[in-house]
DNA sequence: ACAGAAAATGAATGGTTATTCATTCAGTTG
DNA sequence: CAACTGAATGAATAACCATTCATTTTCTGT
């Protein structure tokens, strides 16, 4: 409401263009987390940003196209982190997956204004197949690469039993249900809470290398 | 779209109040989760039922509490499928667990369009205080009974490492992320495959009664 | 310091959509 | 069957909102 980024509000015209549109995509996000989706119109999310109403349309050409790029941003910030993890020569696979879960529940993550953004696209996706197809391929390689680190560990351990295909579908979804929780009943469930439960599930599947 | 109910379109009058308001209520989920919450209108939702322009606000006052009525009838529908397992009293306590997982993948709670309905009003901040009022008192009260559940199977078996608690948060999230997993990738998991993860989760915490 | 380029503005426009209500229609009652 | 009641209709209205673009402001190079 208040809001306004003071800092650029004295000499707005010195932002790279670059800069610019990252400053409407977090108004956006600011915006679809309070008002939802639906209700979040261009002078919304203008004067969130402390801007003209006609800017949006300038730096983005048009709404449909400033969601989609809101979506890609939240969506890249969070595959970025995982294959940066995934891509770390000095850790082995037992300390990738507990810095991957560290990842999942940390502040820049569990932000709620991006964990509103999320659900509110993936509550879309039926009917606007583009969000799905922005983030299809990556969530695929995600789910290759966390499979690879857990049959590593089974490798390693006493757990012939593990079906790492199995274990990686299982935690995904408890980390989506998980963040659900964290938006919805903020009371409830703390950060550190919900990265306990997960760490909960790795346990009862690799309960040499991970404790409760 | 080639939509219309035919058995009533003959003879529309014929309907009591209640019949009207729940036709209503069915053509606005199959349209939300065809044109998503923000792309519904009043035009799609009475030409799906077969209806006239003015019928909802007829029945219903406003598009608002249309929606309203909308996400109260799928958040009744499975409320009460799972009251009256547990209130089921030919059921013992590992027989109510496997119907209340049996119930949450159905082919009435997974079908499509009822999960986009609900995670398109999860998405949403707008209703999402006038929804948890609805469903607040529910949704502690199945959790409530569930840890319950959990917690008579720990006395009978041998787990004495087991938090029922714990398991009832757990085993609640993973099934909201195999919804939302569902709803999203139709072609990865079926209902039936879910389940059977949900399933893998709870026989690692009570071995002596469920299987993989 | 000046001209030209680029960025930003916001009033005006036009399309969309929720809501209203005068009218029509079906069912009911005396 | 005639008068009445309430459900249903859909054209008209009013509110909302994305987009446009003529104008203004700021920046850059010379």
């Amino acid at each position: 409401m208040d809001a306004i980024n003071t800092e650029l509000a004295t000499a707005p015209r010195a932002l790279s263009k670059q800069a610019r549109r990252k400053q409407l995509i977090e108004a956006t996000i600011k915006c679809i987390a309070e008002k939802g989706l639906s209700g979040t119109t261009m002078a919304d999310v203008t004067q969130q940003a402390g801007l003209s109403l006609g800017i949006v349309n300038l730096h983005f050409q048009s709404k449909e196209k400033l969601l989609i790029e809101t979506m890609r941003y939240i969506s890249e910030e969070y595959t970025s982190g995982l294959t940066k993890i995934f891509n770390n020569k000095s850790l082995n696979a037992e300390q990738k997956i507990l810095a991957h879960i560290n990842f999942d529940f940390s502040r820049k993550i569990t932000d709620r204004n991006k964990l509103a953004v999320w659900f509110a696209f993936w509550g879309e996706t039926k009917s606007r197949p583009t969000y799905l197809s922005i983030c299809a391929s990556y969530i695929s390689e995600i789910a290759s690469n966390l499979t690879k680190l857990f049959d590593l560990l089974k490798q390693q351990g006493d757990y012939e039993q593990v079906d790492p295909e199995l274990v990686c579908t299982c935690y995904t979804a408890l980390s989506d249900g998980l963040w659900l929780d964290l938006l919805v009943t903020p009371k409830g469930l703390k950060p550190s809470q919900a990265q306990d439960v997960a760490m909960h599930y790795l346990a009862t599947q690799f309960p040499n290398h991970f404790k409760t």
